[in-house]
DNA sequence: CTTCTGTATGTGCACCATACACATAGCATC
DNA sequence: GATGCTATGTGTATGGTGCACATACAGAAG
């Protein structure tokens, strides 16, 4: 076997990925960071950083994309809780558009690699 | 109207795109630099940065995963002329199933949004 | 009461990919 | 010989990301 390919190197989530995630999550219904922490990871990104998240959160707040209140919790300490606005709405339209563009980016990738291989496959 | 939506912020493409995006151009057949250079644009990078591209190359065959010889051109300045290795192709393969998980994360998060969409409309 | 675990929010910092600016050189043409 | 295109590079600042760490509340266990 030769050495191992792909040593530490990794493809990762689309530049800036976190912020329209947290605001579809957001537009699904209010929500807190820890909480948002977990629903993440099905959206692809596992393992979070929480102060990535909680740092994008309050640069959000300060754009007025979201809003905050404290609220407390029936077991364990308060929570800040966010609710998306009008303009964080709108937002999350445009941003799922560049999004979408970013995917048919990967998908023309994906048909050029398929089509090598078939070529690969097919010259044996 | 509300201020400008997505003010001066975009999702980019995936983190280290430019590295997979050589190594399948390359797969399909040698190249050099400056071709590379609107070739990658079919694959989502646009006015992609030539130094980044260069520096992408140089450190690829620095890891063997290609090696590059000059090549005088019938008509302007001698190419750098890059081909992929054995150990690139490798890297190729598996860093085109890691952009598959991409991919599919994206499709989860689309899959998601136009749920809400729906939502929304129904609700009007 | 003290400790431990889980919940919840946050700051400091270093790394590194990316982007921007700029430099160099060959070759053809006017 | 100046301009324009081809072709390859370097220097550097910015900014997103991840890692480490700090704080605090609450319940349970010992």
């Amino acid at each position: 076997m030769s050495t191992n390919p792909v040593e530490e190197f990794s493809v990762g989530m689309p530049r800036n990925y976190l912020r329209p995630c947290l605001l579809l999550l957001l537009a699904e219904g209010t929500s807190h960071g820890y909480e948002l922490l977990d629903q993440v990871t099905a959206l692809g990104l596992d393992r979070a950083d929480p102060g990535s998240l909680y740092r994008c959160l309050r640069a959000m707040d300060e754009e007025a994309l979201v809003h905050s209140f404290w609220e407390p919790s029936t077991s364990g300490p308060a929570r800040r809780t966010y609710a998306l606005t009008d303009e964080g709405r709108e937002w999350l339209h445009a941003i799922a558009g560049s999004l979408a563009e970013v995917s048919r980016a990967l998908d023309a990738y994906h048909r050029r690699y398929q089509k090598l291989v078939e070529q690969d496959e097919h010259a044996r």
